[in-house]
DNA sequence: ATTGTAGTATAGTATTACCAAAATATTTTG
DNA sequence: CAAAATATTTTGGTAATACTATACTACAAT
């Protein structure tokens, strides 16, 4: 049976390009407000100006850079604001995301997440910050990726890239909040028995908690 | 068809051809699945290659295009999985924008908002699809821009111009639902009141009933 | 008639060079 | 020192060119 399929020949620079820029934004190497020029970029990435320049456009359509007029483009600042803004949309979605997993009932979903809630679990006795956001991290994703709606998943994944950069201050910060750290571990923990126990209005609520968590010590962060 | 050049004015050059191509998108003039060549953009607006460009990986990333790795960019088809994905997102959406409208108490909010419904009104009893869609499109607008929440106005901002061409079907086509209608009319009526009485709740399930509307009504359209 | 191949045209990919206008940095001058 | 004038950098935009993947066509072979 065909069931791997043949390696696509390399994506095109552009791809690879952006690719390169936004994990250097998203990971934080790029500090919010820095000035990006193309010229800088042309040398580090070794490439032409147009194929910065097209680069540049997507990313400023995915709110990680703005382009202001004849002064180019900076890594995009997140105000208090826009903070609050993006965990009350994100409440929504996850809310709705976490309603279609449970109702969707697919089995290669559950099975994921049981993995990802291993590894979770596992992270959480281990004193590695990094690793434990990561393992969070692929939590929500397996739920985002398998709950049947593309759109959504899509949507999730560009909220998620804009708040990253916080997430990384957060991993460093100074005092981060330990009693944050046992609540979400509560809630994740509420969340995984929820969803296996199919109980949508559970699942709803511990989702909705965290998020709200969450966004409290997101915004604790920024205005630190 | 895109027969008028872009005025060389001011503001980015680029502003001003994405808009021009995204207008031609959503309004239908470029059907969906018709391949968008680069030298027909540049003849057609006049413009060099590399301002289409940059305009092509924004519209990309808008999802009114797709672009095939060495193949190029068409006009984005809607499957009807995706209509019913993106009006379940809406719903999710729509529903906190109305919740955050009615909690901002914001006075200016209001006063479009019975302006945009005097035009509704008006729009009701006379028998022009067009005015008529206008008028229900620009009162949720006001309700998605007075919501207080910029990042949700933007996002359901994208949502809808994905789904404009739909509409744009649904204004002509030959065996619309009168019904629907007669609902919408309705659903719409009582959304204002429920608005205009701080009825979160009630504004809540009407407003779920109204994207539930429009969706079957839409499904109903991409299948026909 | 179907399959396969070769050649050609087309269109996307990417580089480079160039110009104008705006923004920024630097120097000169009061 | 501060303001004006100048120089430099940077973005916005155009154009010419080489290269490659894809699509189209025609022609041949079985």
């Amino acid at each position: 049976m065909l069931n791997q399929k043949v390696l696509r020949q390399a994506a095109p620079l552009r791809l690879q390009v952006v690719e390169k820029i936004r994990s250097s934004i998203i990971e934080g190497r790029f500090l919010p407000g820095t000035r990006i020029k193309e010229r800088q970029l042309i040398e580090m990435l070794d490439v032409s100006r147009t194929v910065i320049r097209e680069s540049l456009r997507q990313l400023e359509s995915e709110n990680l850079i703005i382009i202001e007029p004849q002064k180019g483009p900076k890594v995009k600042e997140i105000s208090l604001i826009e903070v609050a803004e993006i965990y009350q949309v994100r409440k929504a979605l996850e809310v709705l995301a976490v309603q279609q997993f449970i109702q969707n009932e697919n089995h290669r979903g559950y099975r994921m997440l049981k993995k990802a809630h291993e590894i979770l679990v596992n992270a959480f006795d281990e004193d590695d910050p990094k690793g434990l956001y990561e393992a969070k991290n692929n939590f929500f994703k397996v739920i985002f990726e398998r709950c049947g709606n593309n759109i959504l998943k899509d949507l999730l994944e560009a909220l998620s890239s804009q708040l990253w950069r916080l997430r990384i201050m957060g991993l460093s910060h100074p005092n981060r909040n330990p009693e944050r750290q046992e609540r979400s571990k509560n809630n994740l923990l509420a969340l995984y028995n929820a969803i296996t126990a199919y109980d949508i209005n559970r699942a709803e609520s511990v989702m909705k908690i965290e998020v709200d968590d969450a966004r409290d010590e997101a915004c604790r962060l920024v205005s630190a």
